[in-house]
DNA sequence: AATCCGGTCAACCGCTCACGT
DNA sequence: TACGTGAGCGGTTGACCGGAT
C-alpha cells in the first residue's frame, strides 16, 4: 500500500491554475456522463490532467451546490464546535455544512478562526483556555504592550486559581473510604465547599453527559453523531459576531470545563460559597 | 511609483483507508 | 490473507491581491 503515482510522471500532465475551458470541459463531462472512474475522465473529457486535480477541481469548486460566499456567523460556530469535538476532520466537519467543502472550512480555520480563538485566550487546539505561559506570552505581543502586562499577570492568576481548583475537585473525587463517614456530617469547611460548590456542578455534568454516555457502543466509543448534534442545536443564532459559543471538552470524560457559564447554571445561592472560595483561591494565587 | 509584507485561497503532495481480486 | 488500486483526507505550497511603507 501506501503511496501511489496518482499519475504517471512521463506523461507531462499539465498542474496549476484551471482555465475556464477546462472548467468547461469537465463541467460538461460530468454533467452528461457522472462520475464514476476519476482516473478515466480527463481522457474522457479531453482534458491534459491527472484525475485526481479533476476531482478536486469538481468537489472543491465546479459542483453545482457549492455554496460561494462569506461564511455565517452561525456556520463559524458550528465549525468552532465541531472542531472541538473532532478535531482537523475538516472533511467531516463540511458534511455537516452544506455547500460547503472540507477545503474551505480547512482555510477558513487557519486564516481567521484560529485567530479569533487566540485573540479570545483560548487554544485552538484544545480549546481550552489558554494555559501555556509561553502562548500567552506571544500572544500577548499582539496586543497593546501596556495593556497586556496587566492582562498576562491576570490571566496567569487565573489559571492558577483554575489549576488549583481542579486539584481540589480531584481530590474531593477520590476521597479515602476512612473519611468518607466523617465528611458526611457537613461540619468540614472543605465538605461545605463540594457540597455547595462542586456537587451541583457535577450534578449537571452527570445530566449533561448521561443521554450520552447511554448511548456507548459495545466498545465504549461515545457516539459522536449525537455528541456533534448537541454541539450544533448549542449554537445561538442570536449571538454577536465577538462572542464564541460556550467552552466544550475535547474529551468530556477527561477535561472540566470551569468557566463562568458553568457557574451561572449553579443556582445562585451557591455564589456566595463560591465567592468566598475565589477568595481564599485569589491569595493562594498571589502566594504562588 | 516601487517594493515589501501579510492574508487568502486554489491547487498540489503525500499519506491512509476501503475495497476488490 | 496479501496485495493492488482508486478515492479521499489533511498538510503544505505558491500565486495573487491589497494595504503599508
Amino acid at each position: 500500500m501506501g503511496r501511489y503515482p496518482c499519475c504517471k510522471v512521463d506523461e507531462d500532465l499539465k498542474k496549476g491554475p484551471w482555465t475556464s475551458e477546462e472548467d468547461e470541459k469537465l463541467m460538461d463531462y460530468i454533467t452528461k456522463n457522472g462520475h464514476t472512474n476519476w482516473q478515466l475522465i480527463p481522457k474522457k473529457a479531453g482534458l491534459n490532467r491527472c484525475g485526481k486535480s479533476c476531482r478536486l477541481r469538481w468537489t472543491n469548486y465546479l459542483r453545482p451546490d457549492i455554496k460561494r460566499g462569506e461564511f455565517s456567523i452561525e456556520e463559524e460556530e458550528i465549525i468552532i464546535n465541531l472542531h472541538s469535538l473532532l478535531g482537523n476532520k475538516w472533511s467531516k466537519i463540511a458534511s455537516h455544512l452544506p455547500g460547503r467543502t472540507d477545503n474551505e472550512i480547512k482555510n477558513l480555520w487557519n486564516t481567521h478562526l484560529k485567530k479569533k480563538l487566540l485573540k479570545s485566550g483560548i487554544d485552538p487546539v484544545t480549546h481550552q483556555p489558554i494555559t501555556d505561559p509561553n502562548l500567552l506570552l506571544s500572544l500577548s505581543n499582539l496586543m497593546n504592550p501596556f495593556e497586556s502586562a496587566l492582562r498576562l499577570q491576570a490571566e496567569l492568576t487565573e489559571i492558577a486559581k483554575i489549576h488549583i481548583i481542579q486539584n481540589i475537585i480531584q481530590v474531593l473525587n477520590t476521597p479515602p473510604p476512612t473519611l468518607i463517614p466523617s465528611l458526611q456530617e457537613n461540619n468540614y469547611p472543605m465538605q461545605q465547599c463540594y457540597n455547595n460548590i462542586i456537587a451541583p456542578y457535577d450534578q449537571i455534568l452527570t445530566n449533561e453527559l448521561s443521554p450520552i454516555s447511554n448511548n456507548l457502543s459495545d466498545n465504549m466509543v461515545v457516539n459522536s453523531s449525537i455528541l456533534e448534534n448537541n454541539m450544533i442545536n448549542n449554537v445561538d443564532n442570536n449571538s454577536e459576531y465577538s462572542s464564541l459559543p460556550s467552552l466544550v471538552p475535547v474529551t468530556p470524560e477527561n477535561s472540566v470545563p470551569f468557566d463562568q457559564q458553568i457557574i451561572d447554571m449553579i443556582n445562585p445561592s451557591y455564589y456566595d460559597d463560591f465567592y468566598a472560595l475565589e477568595k481564599i483561591l485569589d491569595d493562594e494565587a498571589n502566594i504562588i
